[in-house]
DNA sequence: TCCTTTGTTCAAAATTCATTGAACAATTGA
DNA sequence: TCAATTGTTCAATGAATTTTGAACAAAGGA
């Protein structure tokens, strides 16, 4: 099982926002922020859509490089990237965070 | 001809970010952004695709909330909806367009 | 070993998105 | 009035996205 992430340099902002852009995924990216001291698993997502549907955004995020994802044990445990990102665009991610919550307090 | 615009206090961020979440509106966004002293027409745009295919992703912008569309004779003046972005959600347009400047210099 | 837990992969379906060319509308200027 | 300029709308097409269920895989515990 391979899980690759892009490197650091190679994230492109078009793709973060398209990958943000979507309701299900900025949910899961806020519960992400909001729960940072210890990483989630996908589980933990389930009410925001199916298992396969999870899944899915969540690969969608790995891949635009939002989100990191390591293989423990049967589990998956994802999180933020969030030091990447603010060395590739600083600020960015702080801002939209700050700004999705302005949506769900 | 109606050009709707939604108010301000509609704009939703999930749809803001799927605008901005591709590369030919990023350009577009971006040129606005330097060349704020005045607003623009669709015509200045044409090097980033068709006329029919600047008007589809102008009309995007337009619905996403993030430019303001105005009919000035045969001309459309556009501009970006800075103050009401930033009122709804602080901060947020500003880090995109540095991140966006990270890009091309 | 067998079963459960946790996710992924696959194929299919439905939807949405992006792009094009032809036709149209409105304004301006000769 | 006639023609040119500036964009929009429409229909069509191909591509990408989202969603679902069935099947699969890997790890851990009884």
């Amino acid at each position: 099982m391979s899980l690759p992430h892009p490197a650091t340099e190679q994230l492109d902002l078009a793709i973060i926002l398209a990958a943000l852009g979507d309701p299900t995924r900025l949910s899961i990216v806020a519960h992400l922020a909001r729960n940072e001291a210890e990483p989630l698993t996908c589980g933990q997502f389930l009410d925001l859509g199916s298992k396969t549907n999870i899944s899915y955004h969540l690969a969608k995020l790995r891949e635009a490089g939002v989100t990191r994802t390591e293989a423990v044990g049967t589990s998956r445990l994802i999180s933020l990237r969030r030091a990447d990102l603010e060395r590739r665009f600083p600020g960015l991610l702080d801002s939209i965070l700050a700004s999705a919550k302005t949506l769900s307090p």
